[in-house]
DNA sequence: GTCTATAAACCGATAGAC
DNA sequence: GTCTATCGGTTTATAGAC
């Protein structure tokens, strides 16, 4: 139930409000949602929100560090299974971060909408939250594994395989190829392994 | 300077107004430019846009159109070197793409800000425009030079590589590992060609 | 085809009672 | 800590003169 041990004084009333932020924000986009919409969303009116939090600026970074601090799976780039291979080792971090996305697809939109926003304390927020750590620690667990490839580009590209897959589920599943698979994170981190194993052009016929 | 075929007799004003909108909306986002913004910018009133188009809807999913059918370089999916090897021409694309993206960026934010709209009309002409014919067109292009994969995934994986890279350009540029020819669109491309090309866990040292 | 003027609704934020 | 009431500003869109 607690969130982090630096949070446990946070009221109830704070993270119901910062839950329905999320929710919202995510969905309709941070203009899109009011303050009377989330006060209406949470059951108060918009006067007492200002109770709770200074602004709306404020609030929306708040919404973005509360949907990454209350995920299910923290500390990605921590591997558990330090002993395994290094092939092993990554298919681990890609899987579990297909997990995460697919686990709560919320917070996925908020972090794209985030990195959009006009807001500058808004897209701070997202760098400083979200992205610096995560990037750079992902950078040195690719250095480790993969000292022959630049580093900087295949920590892109990893973030890239996940992200934009996963972000683009609910619009490839109006494609005649869609399959149900292609919605499981299990079956998609499988693909990006085989993609990162696999020369594409030897290739004739291999297993899944 | 003609735009297409169909559009030959589309007024000069219209196309200002649509340049202006593109550049707009794809810096600030659909919600924070209102009509006296763009008006504004074109140098006109807010009522004269009302008479070129109907409303604030049509007008975004009008410059998205613009936007795409005034890009550079059309046909993407048609291959110049059609008697070259499969990763020659899959490379052609890549790069392409590439470069597409890179000399004209505004076209990138574009997209990503109305496949993320509210607005049911853009997110519907975002689909029908751009995504349907073009996600096809490079999965049929896949399924020929790369049987052996699921071509749903790997063509997900291929519009991954590429727009995500781009698309995070802006904020990569802060990262201490950031060079200058990683926002170089051949670089890239190349640096793509070698993911695909290339099984990761049996490297050592290779040529870039 | 562009203008002035304005309607009608919504926005973020605040004052002050309880 | 939540309420009612409201302020000042912005939004999309329209009416009507020129």
């Amino acid at each position: 139930m607690s969130v982090s041990g630096e949070h446990a004084g946070r009221e109830s009333m704070e993270l119901h409000i910062l839950d329905a932020a999320k929710r919202l924000f995510a969905r309709n986009g941070f203009d899109k949602v009011s303050m009377r919409d989330l006060a209406h969303e949470v059951g108060i009116t918009p006067a007492a929100l200002y109770h709770h939090f200074p602004n709306k600026s404020n609030l929306q970074v708040m919404a973005l560090r509360h949907a990454h601090e209350s995920t299910p799976a923290a500390a990605l780039n921590r591997l558990r299974s330090e002993d395994a291979g290094r092939e092993e080792r990554l298919h681990e971090f890609v899987l579990r971060l297909c997990e995460r996305f697919h686990e709560d697809p919320e917070f996925l939109l908020l972090l794209e909408r985030a990195m959009l926003h006009r807001d500058e304390e808004l897209r701070d927020a997202f760098w400083h939250i979200i992205l610096e750590k995560n990037f750079q620690g992902v950078e040195a667990m690719v250095e480790r594994l993969v000292p022959g490839f630049d580093k900087h580009m295949l920590t892109t590209f990893l973030f890239s395989l996940v992200v934009h897959t996963c972000k683009t589920e609910p619009i490839r599943r109006k494609l005649p190829s869609y399959r149900p698979e292609h919605d499981d994170p299990a079956y998609i981190a499988g693909q990006i392994m085989k993609l990162l194993r696999t020369n594409l052009f030897a290739m004739d016929d291999t297993a899944p």
